[in-house]
DNA sequence: TATGTACGCGCC
DNA sequence: AAAGGGCGCGTACATA
């Protein structure tokens, strides 16, 4: 039998620690509260001698070794001067940063919402606003100011002129919020240094200037300057620091001068590290005699301008029309598998009706707690018995007290049934997989049962098939709270007033590819498993439709591209089903059955009076199920002791599954050992388009992570290359004057997948430019045709 | 009360 | 000693 359990690995909490540290700093920014407070930085500022001729505040001693000289624009008079000198400075690069006040970034997207307070402008140390040589322009856009920000439109959204910010896709959507159209990106330094570094742990502008910029330059936090201590309820100072909103700070006297600094000082740091970054990229080989700022401004600037209008633009979802009786649905059903589970588990449960079946600890001790099972790692036995704290809605008064408390201790006693498998702490896990163990496939089928680990456990008989028919309403619930939770409920509050959802595409990612957050729509369930049909809640506008378009097997072609594989080549070429192929060439009989023609290869061949003949994918579905399998794994490095407990098979076997894969493709095994070794010795390893990932961890004293650092180093140029091709195919589309012209835009990208809407009259025409585009993103051919399905309708669960 | 960690799960 | 790559995010729970 198959399993799914996935085994814990180390390396996955690696990864995991430092996307939190990365998140951390994305969801909050520069512009918010939370940000960890700098001590070295403070402690280097403070300590340093009072050489600035910063003047303007007397609470200036903070930032005593920067001078930004800011000029502040109030007015309109103040605004023509300063505009004339932008304008007469329109080759220079100009840094640009703003300020935002009414915006809960953890609850909301910039588009739409968010007002700037102020921007300011550095044009380098040439450039003289008025005070001096190197000064910045600092543009109030609050109370009496306000409307100031617009006199300067034109210079913002000239594209002529060059400007450069860190995380522009913030600032675009803000600006947009004042009818600002922001063009003219001339670099992004949160990309840029992505592209220089893509395994760093932090890209705030906080941690990019620490790191790439001289000592005598550094930024403070606004923690570090502003943060003021909570006041607890006995009107002591607590130990939390928050700060104040940015509308208080740019307000009162006594912050003001210290805020406008502040504000300035971003856009100094973004030029500086433009000019900084720059010149890494300048110095890094991109292709022949061309380097990655050369990569960088060709591809990736138009890039990242082409996502800000990918959000901006938004999707549609049928937020009043159709999720909320989705909604009602899947609550209904969840009551329902809510209730058969508790009512199952009272039997040996007595507080089964107030167990939070949400949680993990509460199921382990459950189902695992007592019995044999240990700690793999610590060795310690799972508690058979455990308390857990729940709210007291019985009213239960305890022992010597006079009132119900708000919480009361909940006893969960375990049944001791064999742990089926842990989690990387040494807990026995109760994931679907585990459940799915416990319940067997289909216990609840009344014509063919099957039944898992807990027949057996209940003495087998009825009680044996009510426990695994609960345990399959458990698994039900947490199905389903998923949907509710993860995807019907945030779709319908992130939706803007015309129901458009905007989320952040972000180029975050250490191969390349892009991610969506607030709400991630790159992970909305997919066919099958979209039993709710979510994706029919996204919808193209009346009069409009949607094209999906994706890639077939993109990553299999890369693979094939560039290992320049003869076996897998062929398959290609021949077109057809590359998995039944795959499975075709691993099995003789399989073979013999195609040459006997008892099976036909795949539904071409399925003509004429070879109409009746069965197709592979049918009579061996296994087969090429495990073919499927493989080739992913393959590329992912999998090995044969993954594998193996996959398929439920000896290690061995496995082995001499992935030998034959091999047998079939040497080249794909040498460019693998080839791609490891060169590096280890270079310590990067490269996509198709050039983009660099380094690769510490290949250097690292711990094994699993050299181990993981060594299937990265293969597997980043096909899943990078993957997201070369999908960039370079997105760019065409982008562009494309015919598309333009028949009003189809992007509104999504899902790594292999892209989502066009326009009208619905040039769906066919559009159709074939995008097939176009997509399928010649280079001017060179790869060695693998690339092959592009697509489809129009109305909603994004009918395209597929 | 706020924050960090662990677990688990959705997608390609 | 671990044992498939890349993401974002909701919930529970421990800790400060």
């Amino acid at each position: 039998m198959i399993s799914f359990l996935k085994q814990p690995t180390i390396c996955r909490n690696i990864v995991r620690a430092k996307q939190y540290d990365y998140l951390s700093k994305k969801i909050m920014p520069r512009r918010h509260f939370t940000n960890n407070s700098n001590i070295a930085a403070a402690t280097k500022l403070s300590s340093s001698d009072s050489s600035s001729d910063y003047s303007s505040s007397s609470s200036s001693s903070f930032i005593k070794n920067v001078n930004v000289n800011p000029v502040p624009i109030r007015t309109r008079k103040e605004a023509m001067k300063a505009l004339e000198i932008l304008f007469n400075n329109k080759e220079k690069i100009h840094a640009c940063d703003t300020e935002v006040c009414n915006i809960d970034l953890s609850k909301q997207g910039p588009v739409g919402n968010g007002q700037v307070t102020c921007a300011t402008i550095y044009s380098g140390p040439d450039v003289d606003f008025g005070s001096g040589p190197g000064g910045t322009l600092w543009i109030d856009n609050l109370d009496e100011s306000e409307g100031t920000l617009h006199l300067f439109s034109e210079f913002f959204s000239d594209a002529k002129i060059r400007k450069v910010w860190h995380n522009y896709s913030f600032d675009r959507h803000v600006l947009y919020n004042h009818s600002i159209d922001t063009h003219g990106l001339g670099g992004d330094t949160m990309h840029m240094a992505r592209l220089w570094d893509s395994s760093r742990q932090k890209y705030s502008l906080e941690a990019l200037t620490m790191d790439l910029l001289p000592d005598d330059f550094q930024k403070t936090n606004m923690k570090e300057l502003f943060g003021v201590p909570n006041i607890k309820k006995d009107g002591t100072e607590g130990k939390n620091i928050s700060i104040p909103p940015i509308e208080m700070l740019q307000r009162l006297p006594e912050t003001r001068d210290k805020f406008v600094h502040y504000s300035s000082l971003d856009a100094v740091a973004t030029w500086k590290l433009h000019t900084k970054l720059s010149n890494k990229l300048e110095n890094t080989t991109w292709a022949q005699g061309q380097n990655m700022l050369d990569f960088y401004k060709r591809y990736l600037v138009p890039f990242a301008e082409m996502l800000t209008d990918m959000e901006r633009r938004g999707i549609y979802v049928a937020r009043e029309t159709y999720l909320p009786s989705l909604q009602l649905q899947a609550e209904t059903d969840r009551d329902k598998y809510e209730h058969a589970f508790r009512e199952w588990a009272k039997q040996y449960c007595d507080e089964a009706d107030r167990m939070n079946l949400a949680s993990a600890g509460q199921k382990c001790t459950f189902f695992f707690g007592g019995g044999k099972n240990k700690n793999p790692k610590s060795g310690e036995p799972i508690p058979a018995e455990r308390e857990f704290k729940v709210e007291n809605i019985e009213g239960i008064v305890q022992e010597g007290k006079k009132k119900p408390n708000k919480y009361r201790q909940m006893k969960i006693k375990g049944l001791g049934m064999p742990a089926i498998n842990y989690t990387a702490t040494g807990i026995p896990a109760t994931s679907a997989a585990v459940l799915k163990q416990l319940a067997g496939n289909n216990p609840s089928d009344d014509v063919n049962p099957s039944y898992g680990a807990a027949y057996e456990f209940f003495g087998g008989g009825q009680k044996g098939k009510d426990a695994c028919k609960a345990i399959e309403s458990l698994l039900q619930i947490s199905a389903v709270d998923t949907m509710i939770g993860t995807f019907i409920k945030p779709l319908q509050e992130l939706a803007d007033d015309d129901g458009r959802i905007h989320c952040s595409l972000n180029l975050n990612t250490e191969t390349g590819r892009l991610s969506s957050r607030m709400p991630n729509l790159q992970n909305q369930p997919a066919l099958e498993k979209d039993q709710y049909k979510i994706r029919d809640a996204f919808q193209a506008k009346p009069g409009n439709s949607f094209i999906v378009a994706d890639y077939g097997q993109l990553e299999l072609r890369v693979l094939a591209h560039i290992t320049n594989c003869k076996s897998m080549i062929e398959a290609f070429e021949s077109g057809g089903d590359f998995h039944s192929r795959t499975a075709l060439g691993m099995n003789d009989y399989i073979q013999h059955a195609v040459q006997a023609g008892k099976v036909l290869l795949e539904e071409g061949d399925a003509v004429g009076d070879k109409a009746n003949i069965p197709l592979l994918k049918d009579v061996y579905s296994s087969e090429r199920r495990r073919a499927k399998v493989l080739n992913f794994s393959i590329a992912y490095g999998k090995t044969a002791f993954g594998l193996a407990k996959d398929w439920d098979v000896t290690r061995v076997e496995a082995q001499a599954e992935i030998d034959k894969w091999y047998n079939d493709r040497p080249e794909v095994l040498q460019w693998q050992k080839r791609t490891i070794e060169k590096a280890k010795e270079t310590g990067f390893t490269r996509t198709m388009m050039g983009r660099y990932r380094r690769l510490p961890d290949l250097r690292s004293s711990n094994s699993g992570i050299r181990s993981h650092g060594e299937r990265a180093a293969i597997n980043t140029p096909i899943q990078g290359s993957a997201a070369d091709v999908m960039m370079m195919g997105m760019l065409k589309l982008h562009t494309d004057e015919k598309l333009k012209q028949l009003g189809w835009e992007l509104l999504l990208q899902i790594h292999d997948e892209v989502i066009m809407e326009g009208p619905e009259e040039f769906a066919e025409e559009a159709m074939e430019r995008v097939l176009y585009c997509m399928e010649n993103p280079f001017q060179k051919k790869l060695r693998v045709d690339l092959n592009v399905d697509a489809k129009t309708e109305k909603t994004w669960y009918r395209a597929k």
